[in-house]
DNA sequence: AGGACAGGTAAGGGTAATAACAAAAA
DNA sequence: TTTTTTGTTATTACCCTTACCTGTCC
């Protein structure tokens, strides 16, 4: 492949859901997708898909009433120098106005909590009845479940703790205080009275959890790390003289009260280590089925009391015992079989089965059910696990990326010969640490800017592909009669939202396709302008195209653009890529358009030459979308998404995928979308793959991809300043967040430090 | 007196990451 | 045989929920 330096040549891909844009007070750009998830919130969930619409809620309070807001996307700079940004989405329920029930709760929460500036308690519309209550007695939670609520339970995922922390922030800065730590542990109950509720804003968890996780959170003495020998003698003292008064012991050793109360759970004094004896295998065995009353040969997984059965046992600690039984003991006991590769495959392919878009979402003792090799759902669990982590950056992609990028690596693993992939790999300038087999450290990229790449001078400063706004229409209202929303970029009274400060639109070849360009100096490629100048009106027009696709090129392709375009559109749903630009300095010249519902583009350049390779350098990767593929997916493809709510897939959500492809591939992936004129590849939702070499004739697999440059940015505004970029950890705007199990994470990963050693990457994504 | 509220504690089930060790491959 | 790699097990630092308790305020 070539040699171009390899690290620059990486590309990254970002698939996001369709959204809208909007920008909160912060000056942050929010990306609002309309959308499913709805669902799971209220179990109440009529068959009927929430009626859904286009939400283009700005910062004004009235998008509220008409915009029925589902998916929320936060894309923030992430860093003030390099200008890259990243993007998260999640997903939060859409209903319309009328429906305005229980369900709602969610939207409104969130639209709420985007106004958190005005701290209005909670306002009279009920907010989550979940996170507003501290619920400690099993009557509430009993009450509360009645009346079909649900919350998240379990380990916090990453998003969650985004917004938590954003919550706080903003709270503090609210009243201008410096350190949550004085409201926590210094304040009284009074001062801090409305804190933990506040801070809950957007959390479907209850009270009581959140106000557990933050005093973990900011507890010092939490995370202190391994006990040392000295800490452990001293420990075993104080339990002596104080028993099982944890505070006073954790006080003593500097460590908080849990944390003293685990560590002594795990040393009993009659506790042996290492391998286990048979006769101690024997009677765990014995124990575990007399307490659960079951026989030798079963499975038992759960209603354990590990507690009981570590006392019977006598020389193993609970956890020792649990882990023993779970992943191995019982297995062997009940006749299960080896775990072979086959199964390791087989693992991948039906959690891709599930078709969950969250990981939490996996149902693993239903998953483990029959399956002879499985030691155990949890054993199950973390062979996952191992798995994963197969992909280096596992935690920064989205979970339908990671399978599908696992499933590609599978199915190369089956195909290839071990050192043709290496080598094939290595040729590619993927880095590929592991020389046989390949299969460890395989990187999916997340769109990021790259930050070597910003060094070397390259003919990349050309290729930008700022941002990609597809608009599709809902297939299951071909008369559009329902929602011909206008979108009117700035202005309009209705939902207005403004995108760039400057765009054109150029069509693509595809009718109703159309890219849309940014100027550079904008600095970004999205941008939310108070100017009125450009507006992008969605009519309900028939002849409105199957979709629009904006994209935001470089600054060369600007030069023939027609200054007003219009596109009809009278879907709801938007798709908006985001990309980075590479080396967008180069100020463009900034038109603006307007798009009308009935004027066609003209004076457009020709958007396919404009993809050529020249305009793109290597570093571009343009995604596609094909319109039928759009179509398809939005009218048939739900069972694809069984799991999701099937509103969701009317709208045409696209979940995009990030991955990282070589410049080669990239140039490839041009040329062939210049080939294709005019056929927007559809992206294909988890498409990204792994390939071993570069060259890969298939691109059929149309997946989409844009080239993310460590130059390519977001910013709200052309005074925006690093000021209002928000920290990395606070990508995800808590306000968008969704509650529920459905909420949909794309990206969201951003900071990541491990990206720096792309040396490691060897992802190779494959755009088929 | 009773109940809601806002915390708090301890127990115990569980997870994620890693250390140790063993088996296999080079 | 020795070394390196890979795969299993064991260990452990933390996490999270549950059940129950306490003090204050109304």
């Amino acid at each position: 492949m070539s040699t171009v330096e390899e690290e620059s040549d990486k590309v990254t891909v970002e698939t996001v859901n369709s959204v809208t844009l909007t920008q909160d007070t912060e000056g942050n750009l929010i990306l609002h997708c309309p959308q499913n998830e709805a669902d799971e919130v209220d179990s109440e969930d009529s068959t009927e898909p929430p009626h859904k619409r286009l939400c283009l809620s700005s910062e004004d309070d009235q998008s509220i009433d008409d915009s029925t807001p589902c998916i929320s996307v936060v894309a923030v700079p992430i860093s003030d120098n390099d200008q890259s940004f990243e993007v998260t989405m999640t997903a939060t329920t859409e209903v319309a106005d009328d429906e305005i029930n229980e369900g709602t709760v969610t939207q409104i929460q969130i639209l709420q909590n985007e106004q958190l500036d005005e701290i209005s308690p909670l306002g009279n519309e009920e907010v989550s009845a979940v996170s507003q209550a501290w619920f400690t007695t099993k009557e509430d939670k009993d009450s509360l479940t009645n009346k079909g609520h649900k919350w998240k339970q379990g380990m916090w995922s990453k998003e969650e703790i985004d917004i938590l922390m954003s919550n706080i922030e903003r709270y503090l800065k609210a009243r201008g205080i410096k350190d949550a730590t004085e409201i926590i542990f210094e304040m009284s109950k009074d001062e801090r009275k409305d804190f933990y509720r506040t801070i809950a804003w957007g959390l479907n968890r209850p009270l009581f959890a959140v106000y557990r996780r933050v005093l973990r959170m900011y507890d010092d003495r939490n995370h202190v790390g391994k006990y040392t020998p000295e800490e452990i003698e001293k420990l075993k003292e104080l339990r002596i003289k104080h028993g099982n008064d944890w505070a006073t012991i954790g006080a003593a050793l500097g460590r908080s009260a849990s944390s003293v109360k685990d560590r002594c759970r795990l040393m009993k004094d009659t506790c042996n280590t290492g391998k286990w004896t048979e006769e101690e295998e024997r009677r765990l065995a014995e124990v575990v089925h007399e307490l659960t009353s079951t026989e030798p040969g079963d499975i038992v997984t759960q209603g354990v009391s590990w507690a009981a059965v570590a006392e019977r046992v006598g020389t193993r600690s609970e956890k020792q015992c649990r882990s023993k039984w779970l992943n191995y003991l019982n297995w062997k006991q009940s006749g299960g079989t080896e775990w072979t590769k086959e199964d390791e495959i087989n693992l991948i392919l039906r959690i891709a089965e599930l078709e969950v878009m969250d990981e939490n979402d996996i149902n693993w003792d239903l998953l483990a059910e029959g399956w002879s090799s499985v030691r155990s759902p949890q054993w199950l669990r973390s062979k996952w696990w191992t798995i994963k982590r197969q992909i280096a950056n596992h935690k920064e992609v989205s979970f339908p990326v990671l399978i599908k990028g696992l499933k590609q690596l599978n199915e190369n693993q089956k195909n290839n010969l071990g050192h043709q992939l290496a080598d094939n790999q290595s040729g590619a300038g993927l880095s590929n640490t592991n020389s046989n087999s390949g299969v460890q450290h395989v990187q999916i990229r997340v769109a990021r800017l790259e930050e070597n790449a910003g060094n070397s001078p390259s003919p990349m400063a050309a290729l930008q592909i700022p941002v990609q706004i597809t608009h599709v229409s809902s297939t299951d209202s071909p008369a559009a009669t329902v929602d011909s929303e206008t979108i009117t970029l700035n202005s309009g009274t209705l939902q207005t939202f403004e995108i760039l400060p400057s765009f054109h639109l150029q069509p693509t070849g595809t009718p109703g396709t159309y890219l849309l360009q940014t100027s550079s100096n904008q600095g970004l490629p999205l941008t939310l302008t108070t100017s009125p100048t450009v507006t992008l009106t969605a009519t309900a027009a028939p002849a409105s195209p199957e979709q629009i696709i904006v994209h935001a090129l470089s600054p060369e392709h600007l030069l023939n653009t027609s200054d007003n375009v219009t596109v009809q559109c009278h879907t709801p749903s938007v798709i908006i890529r985001t990309v980075a630009a590479e080396d967008i300095s180069s100020a463009v010249a900034q038109a603006e358009l307007t798009v009308d519902s009935d004027i066609q583009p003209t004076n457009l350049t020709d958007p396919p030459t404009t993809l050529e390779a020249d305009a793109f350098p290597d570093e571009i990767h343009q995604s596609k979308l094909t319109v039928e593929e759009q179509s398809a997916y939005n009218e048939d493809d739900t069972s694809k998404y069984s799991g999701r709510s099937s509103t969701e897939l009317i709208d045409g959500v696209m979940v995009r995928t990030e991955e990282e492809i070589s410049d080669s591939d990239l140039k490839r992936e041009e040329d062939c979308q210049s080939d294709l004129t005019g056929t927007y590849v559809a992206e294909d939702l988890g498409s990204p793959t792994i390939e071993e070499e570069v060259d890969q004739s298939a691109i059929d697999d149309e997946t989409v991809l844009i080239v993310p440059s460590r130059r390519g940015f977001i910013q709200t505004s052309d005074d925006i300043d690093t000021e209002s970029v928000l920290p990395l950890t606070t990508l995800t705007d808590p306000i968008l967040q969704h509650h529920g199990e459905g909420s949909n994470i794309i990206g969201s990963s951003l900071d990541s430090p491990d990206s720096e050693d792309s040396k490691d990457v060897e992802d190779l994504v494959s755009c088929h």
